[in-house]
RNA sequence: GGAGGAAUGGCAGAGUGGUUGAACGCGGCGGUCUUGAAAACCGUUGACUGUAACAGGUCCGGGGGUUCGAAUCCCUCUUCCUCCGCCA
């Protein structure tokens, strides 16, 4: 959530940036409820304050004076305590109402967009950030969209998946199996490579952390839920890997965290149908390697470019034509401040397939995730956290299988031959 | 799943109702000494909130209670350890 000092202090910014996400009026004068509650929160405090100093030292008073055998006194201040007490419960009372009042209406606010945010509200205002050189390829006549591929060459079965769990839950096979573990190494030892620190985190996660990076409460229809237990499946590795970082304060030297995991991911997507989610355009469960940054805000921005460069460098390695795409403050992650989205062109749909979004989230999540570091000078300072697709696997293959698709198979990229151990599908 | 024990500052570990926000030690930081370093010695060293700055307030796993007063007593939850059971 965005800092209450943040209002404070650069409230015309904030203001200037949630017009580019579009909120309504009634949402951006939260804003000044917000400033306005504080203000009165910080007098109930300062009251409560005295009246518990106060009785603080009425009651080292009274203990003096028991030691020195002074019981009558003491007794006497014993109901001017008392009184103390009755009061202080009243203002506890009422600030705990106010910071209640403060944190609901601070949760329904979103990050505040970065300048370089275009105006805009739905995907179409996205602006198009980067295209890639490779041109789009030209398929023949008889072409076919990868789910017809699958079925030709046997590399997965939807009708399996359905009979096993339900819709949207594939069963991947033969070399459409090596396919995606081919992928899934791939992708990890070029992270690793990048200097990322792999890591295997749990699957389900607790409700502190899916607070933690936000998936709480506004996402909450995405995740499945094992009631049960209380835990929740993981949407994407973001959520456990980034809560590594919860309530944690780090040393300044610790920043430039570089994280990478590989996990499957499982989204409940409700309401999604027809054919835009045909085949494996959008699945229940998908495997997808993240990438996750810890660094200083003076260098976020940085660190973010670096992640769009490596990201663009395995979509290079798989020889697919993609382009990157800026999104505008509508189409924008509640917590993001700033993010770009990959897009893979889906040769036989012809329509872009979304593969990996990148995104800083500034102080978004560290605040609320009670992440901090300490500068120099021994304050504490929220570090800014970032986080991208490298890269969801379902959307990939599905890619590489129309464009790299030719009369007599589907061609492997050079790059993953090693990991794939065969170089055609045929 | 059953039985018992534990949870205190970066770590280790005292503290069982009244200057205890917390001893001692290690670690960290600053200094003295030294050509430099080590050793030794001296000092300093938790978080949050609040203030212009002081002051003040909150925090000893979480929540609740008893009391004028709780790290210390009671209830409850969570986690960890030991033993038994089950298990890849």
């Amino acid at each position: 959530m965005v800092e209450l000092k943040i209002f404070r202090t650069e409230k015309e910014r904030v203001l200037k940036g949630y017009q580019k996400r579009n909120l309504k009026q009634e949402q951006i004068d939260l804003v000044d409820q917000i400033l306005h509650l504080d203000t009165e929160r910080k007098k109930t405090q300062a009251e409560l304050d005295q009246i518990l100093s106060q009785s603080n030292h009425l009651a080292k008073e009274i203990g003096e004076l028991f030691k020195s055998g002074n019981a009558q006194e003491a007794n006497a201040k014993k109901t001017a305590v008392a009184d103390l007490k009755e009061k202080s419960k009243q203002l506890e009372l009422l600030l705990e109402q106010t910071m209640a009042q403060i944190n609901e209406l601070q949760l329904q606010l979103p990050n505040v967009p970065n300048t370089v945010v275009p105006h805009g509200k739905t995907a179409e205002d996205n602006e198009v950030y980067f295209s890639s050189s490779r041109p789009l390829p030209v398929l023949a006549e008889n072409a076919l969209p990868h789910w017809e591929l699958a079925k030709k060459y046997k590399l997965f079965d939807m009708e399996l998946g359905v009979k096993i769990t339900g819709s949207g839950f594939i069963l991947y096979r033969n070399k459409g199996a090596r396919l995606q573990r081919a992928l899934i190494n791939f992708f990890l030892d070029e992270a690793v490579k990048a200097g990322y620190e792999e890591i295997i985190p749990p699957l389900l996660v607790n409700e502190d952390s899916a607070r933690g990076t936000g998936q709480l409460p506004d996402k909450e229809g995405q995740m499945y839920y094992a009631e049960k237990d209380d835990l929740y499946l993981i949407p994407t590795a973001e959520v456990p890997v980034t809560n590594i970082y919860r309530d944690v304060i780090l040393k300044e030297d610790q920043l430039g965290a570089k994280l990478c995991g590989y996990t499957p991911c499982f989204r409940r997507e409700a309401g999604s149908y027809g054919a835009h989610v045909k085949g494996l355009n959008r699945v229940h469960q998908f495997d997808k390697i993240e990438i996750v940054r810890i660094e200083h805000p003076d260098k976020s921005y940085a660190a973010l470019d670096e992640m769009l460069e490596h990201v663009k460098s395995l979509l290079e390695k798989l020889e697919l034509p993609y382009r990157i795409l800026r999104l505008c403050g509508g189409d924008m992650g509640f917590a993001s401040a700033l993010t770009y989205d990959f897009e893979v062109w889906s040769a036989a749909q012809e329509r872009w397939l979304e593969v990996s979004s990148v995104s800083n989230f500034e102080t978004f999540q560290s605040h609320r995730m009670k992440l901090r570091f300490k500068n120099e000078k021994g304050e504490s300072i929220h570090p800014h956290t970032l986080n991208g697709s490298a890269l969801a696997l379902a959307r990939i293959v599905a890619s590489i299988l129309e464009n790299h698709q030719t009369e007599d198979g589907i061609r492997i990229p050079q790059a993953l031959i090693p990991y794939t151990c065969f170089e055609k599908i045929n």
